[in-house]
DNA sequence: CGGTCGGCCCGCC
DNA sequence: CGGCGGGCCGACC
């Protein structure tokens, strides 16, 4: 479930739309993510987590929605460098962790 | 850095 | 059935 792989993201991590796809057991369909994500209204999940393979918010710059991530992100410690998010910093899963991850679905 | 081109998979017309 | 476009992605120029 891409709900459910989305909940998992640590606070003050972010994760890609594809990595999302992948831990949900999903591989390819980053965009299917992105489709769910905009349907979905869950108040207490944390979407904003969810970002592109770039490190950028995939929202127009300036826009409300842009802005709201933004902020959500910044307000749990996540540092923004020209518009962008050093993903070996703040991405999740870490490459060491991916396995583990993956993993989770068998348990 | 920006722009394009496939590739990807779905949903909609 | 074909065509188009998405909160995508990687490769290339």
């Amino acid at each position: 479930m891409i709900i459910a792989a989305v909940r998992r993201i640590p606070r003050g991590k972010v994760c890609t739309y594809g990595s999302v796809a992948e831990v949900a057991g999903l591989p390819r369909r980053a965009r299917l993510v992105g489709t769910v994500l905009r349907q979905t209204s869950a108040r207490a999940l944390p979407w904003y987590r969810v970002i592109n393979a770039g490190g950028r918010i995939s929202f127009p710059v300036g826009s409300e929605a842009y802005d709201r991530q933004r902020h959500k992100l910044e307000a749990e410690g996540v540092v923004f460098v020209g518009g962008r998010v050093d993903l070996r910093r703040y991405g999740w899963p870490a490459r060491d962790e991916q396995l583990d991850e993956l993993l989770w679905k068998v348990s």
